[in-house]
DNA sequence: TCTGGGGTCCTAGGACCC
DNA sequence: TCTGGGGTCCTAGGACCC
């Protein structure tokens, strides 16, 4: 048996959980920049607040119902993730950190069977009583399963959070109601696809000849629907692989036509992703651009490109990542348009202590490499010291108007001293 | 007025190798 | 008339996830 234990509407709950006068009243949390609603407490979605929702789109419900208002904090959702998930390992021999709110907990070779039923109870209670989140728990012989069982233990009130799919007939049952959107892997697109052919839910899909399902969703679908028929295709992965790119991408304040200032952004998002690089002790061997223009406004013109060079050396030294950056952006850039976002990806990552250096540079004209990272490491170090970006390159510019909107921030309770919850 | 950000995997096609 | 067979690597695009 696997189970997958996922934390009700996380981000409101990690706002809730500092906030005991909020405990009954809705709580929505925003997109980076306060765009969107990316998460709802229980009082909000019964309000009918949709997920992903505009903010602007749903401001009359808000304040006709007070609902409280917050910007992603991701230093406490880190944080309290961190915790839950020390908790849930201490109820099996093995567990996949899946995402922030999630993972699956192994329990194949355990040597007693328990009672699947009191074990979610217990894992609920205990996760509740050290962090104070909510947590829904789904058993069953596979991970596909596993992730169905808690679809359906958060979605039906009897269930009190906790479901438990042990034998195939009732699975197989359960399944032919099961909407095909709500199978993990199937998503909107092969959604759309497989309704044109007749079918609507997981059991229909179920009933399809695996070669038909294999050239509709190819093989990552195939192992889909043969783990729905409870053969169990995918295996916990304890150790995640090693990451293969970081990304800076955010939307501007304002459009811009400008490449004086499209150059300031896309330096500082270059800054950005070197700094990432550089606290997992990684560097990039290429890197690449992407421009966009407004898709909202439908009726300007429309412009989407992006460019990848790479780079002669690997490296996290952010002047270098900005030069070949801005060297994209010049070729990406047309001056009659208007733009919106930028994305800076780094790719090609290789730990920073395994550097192939350049063939065809000698050693003088080289910074030798190690200057470089110690120059980047008192950066790092002041402005972690200082506060972000404290210290910044030329290149960045002078204003911080690329820094994203963050207007009704929680405070990091569980990670700055001076930000401790202060109890009266 | 306003509309998120950060990731992974698979496939097909082209270039190239012996 | 006839034109090999077996590979790898890279990229772009499309799907998915939270």
């Amino acid at each position: 048996m696997y189970a997958l234990i996922d934390c009700n509407s996380f981000y409101a709950s990690c706002e809730k959980a500092f906030r005991p006068d909020l405990a009954h009243h809705p709580v929505v949390v925003l997109s980076n920049n306060d765009g969107c609603v990316v998460a709802r407490s229980p009082e909000a979605k019964a309000l009918g607040i949709r997920m992903a929702v505009p903010l602007f789109q749903v401001r009359e419900i808000i304040e006709k119902h007070r609902v409280a208002v917050f910007s992603s904090n991701y230093t406490l959702y880190g944080d309290i993730s961190r915790r839950v998930m020390e908790t849930l390992a201490s109820f099996a021999p093995a567990i996949e950190v899946y995402s922030i709110d999630e993972a699956f907990l192994d329990f194949n070779n355990l040597l007693y069977k328990p009672d699947w039923h009191i074990l979610g109870q217990q894992i609920r209670q205990q996760v509740w009583q050290d962090t104070g989140i909510p947590v829904s728990v789904g058993f069953a012989p596979t991970k596909t399963l596993a992730k169905v069982a808690n679809q359906l233990a958060k979605k039906t009130p009897s269930l009190r959070h906790i479901c438990v799919l042990e034998h195939t007939e009732q699975t197989a049952e359960l399944l032919e109601d099961f909407p095909l959107q709500q199978v993990w892997g199937i998503g909107y697109g092969y959604c759309q696809r497989l309704e044109q052919q007749g079918v609507f839910t997981a059991g229909q899909l179920c009933r399809m000849p695996e070669a038909w399902v294999r050239k509709q969703l190819s093989v990552v679908g195939l192992r889909t629907v043969k783990e729905l028929k409870g053969e169990p295709c995918l295996t916990l992965e304890e150790i995640a692989d090693p990451r293969k790119m970081v990304i800076t991408s955010l939307s501007f304040d304002k459009t811009t036509e400008d490449l004086e200032t499209l150059r300031e952004y896309v330096a500082s998002f270059a800054v950005r992703s070197a700094e990432k690089l550089r606290t997992q002790g990684l560097c990039c061997t290429a890197l690449a651009v992407s421009l966009s223009t407004n898709r909202f406004q439908r009726q300007k013109k429309q412009y989407r490109n992006s460019l990848s060079l790479a780079l002669a050396e690997a490296t996290s030294y952010s002047p270098e990542i900005i030069r070949v950056a801005l060297k994209a952006l010049d070729q990406l850039y047309r001056k009659e348009f208007s733009y919106k976002k930028a994305c800076v990806m780094l790719y090609g990552l290789v730990p920073q202590h395994t550097i192939q250096q350049d063939l065809f540079k000698s050693p003088e004209e080289n910074t030798p490499t190690v200057k470089k990272q110690k120059a980047m490491a008192v950066l790092d170090k002041l402005n972690e010291q200082l506060g972000r970006n404290k210290i910044k390159l030329a290149a960045q510019g002078n204003d911080d108007k690329w820094k994203s909107r963050q207007a009704k921030l929680s405070a990091c309770f569980t990670t700055r001293w001076n930000e401790l919850l202060v109890v009266r």
